[in-house]
DNA sequence: TATTACAATCAACAGACTGTTGGTTAACAC
DNA sequence: GTGTTAACCAACAGTCTGTTGATTGTAATA
């Protein structure tokens, strides 16, 4: 776990291919990379290139790795939030902080991860993602009842929550990131609230503030 | 448009080749599968693949063209249901009609579904399966008045909702499908009047009857 | 600053996969 | 039954792969 990369020349070289896989990946798809485009655009000889790693999958995989640990220590340091806390955020309408921290680091990586989660990158990634989001977010939004006995329909809603999630992720990455990330807490707290299944008491909720109503 | 696909022969290639990509892909993921295992393993020539396809991607393509097809097909011969129908499926616990055709297609297809949506699959077909979906579960619920002037929060809804009915989808195959159609129905209309902030007004919501109460 | 360690380069290698071709055999539709 | 055509087979050059050995250049440390 000790990384002994102290060397300038070694992080020169992994940054430029971390740099020159996103952009490849945006352009033609992880499927259609060589290594000779990775080195060529990278501008790395070949050999190089294994000396670091394995196989182009390996450089993948590694950097993946790095970008889940990072959002990983992130909300590790970030306090359970109470029900209380949550209730505040919402009623004044603050973003919640996990949430800033979290499209904060995703926005900093953003040619990376877009890269990863679109419809060109790597479809193992996604479910890794997932699962981060799932533990940091749901943990706290989910009451002990549920999370120590799960039941199946407990077990499909959070498969649909973190989901929805990730579906605004991938919706704020596809419309530019034109949001900035408290922008971006505030409109999953807002969604957060909202149910398509509303109509059926036919009361307008909570959310008009934000300029929805309810809805159908 | 027209399929004059009427020789025995052709229809079994096919049919074989398609058989053994969704095999592979679960294998050992689509990158890494060559022209070479696909013609193996369907026992096939390697000259008569290309007399079909261009190449491996052009297999995926037209495979996952069919079956979107297929969905499209199954949910235009669909009713529009009025928000009386789904008031009524909701209280009766009746599951919904497309959501019911919906699964069993999907199911009926399982094995190539949970190849291309998993984590070794085409990152290029959730997209499209989403917006089918989109098309078809949405605007069943979206009321016209958001439909016509999508706000940003409008589109984040939807962003969410999509993604979430996908990741139950998701679960489904992950989870071995073991709820019949007709169970998935009655799930996905559940969850759809769930929303983790319904404890701020901690009440126990309808949803009692299906074991989950509320959630906080 | 000089020395030592090692990262990066270059050229060349066999092996695998690709996409194509021309000639042959066998199954199909009518 | 016969013409059509799909499937088979072998062989082709071209590309990408992963590895090697020798050489050059850059970095950390004394």
């Amino acid at each position: 776990m000790i990384k002994k990369t102290a060397d300038r020349r070694v992080v020169r070289t992994k940054k430029m291919l971390r740099d020159a896989l996103a952009e490849l990946i945006e352009d033609k798809g992880f499927e259609a990379i060589t290594v000779c485009d990775l080195t060529e655009r990278a501008d790395i000889n070949r050999g190089t290139f294994y000396a670091h790693y394995k196989d182009k999958t390996d450089l993948l995989v590694q950097s993946e790795n790095d970008l889940i640990e990072a959002v990983l220590e992130i909300q590790s340091g970030l306090v359970e939030m109470s029900m209380a806390e949550l209730l505040d955020c919402y009623v004044n309408n603050k973003p919640l902080p996990f949430a800033v921290a979290l499209y904060r680091y995703l926005g900093d990586n953003g040619r990376f991860v877009r890269a990863l989660i679109g419809p060109k990158g790597d479809p193992g990634f996604t479910p890794r993602l997932k699962e981060v989001i799932a533990r940091n977010i749901l943990e706290n939004v989910l009451s002990e009842k549920y999370r120590e006995n799960m039941t199946p329909l407990t077990k499909y809603y959070m498969a649909y929550y973190t989901s929805a999630q990730l579906g605004v992720i991938e919706h704020w990455f596809e419309s530019g990131m034109n949001e900035d990330p408290e922008e971006m807490a505030r409109i999953v707290l807002s969604i957060m609230f909202m149910r398509p299944g509303d109509a059926i008491e036919m009361r307008p909720t909570i959310l008009d503030r934000v300029g929805m109503q309810y809805v159908i």
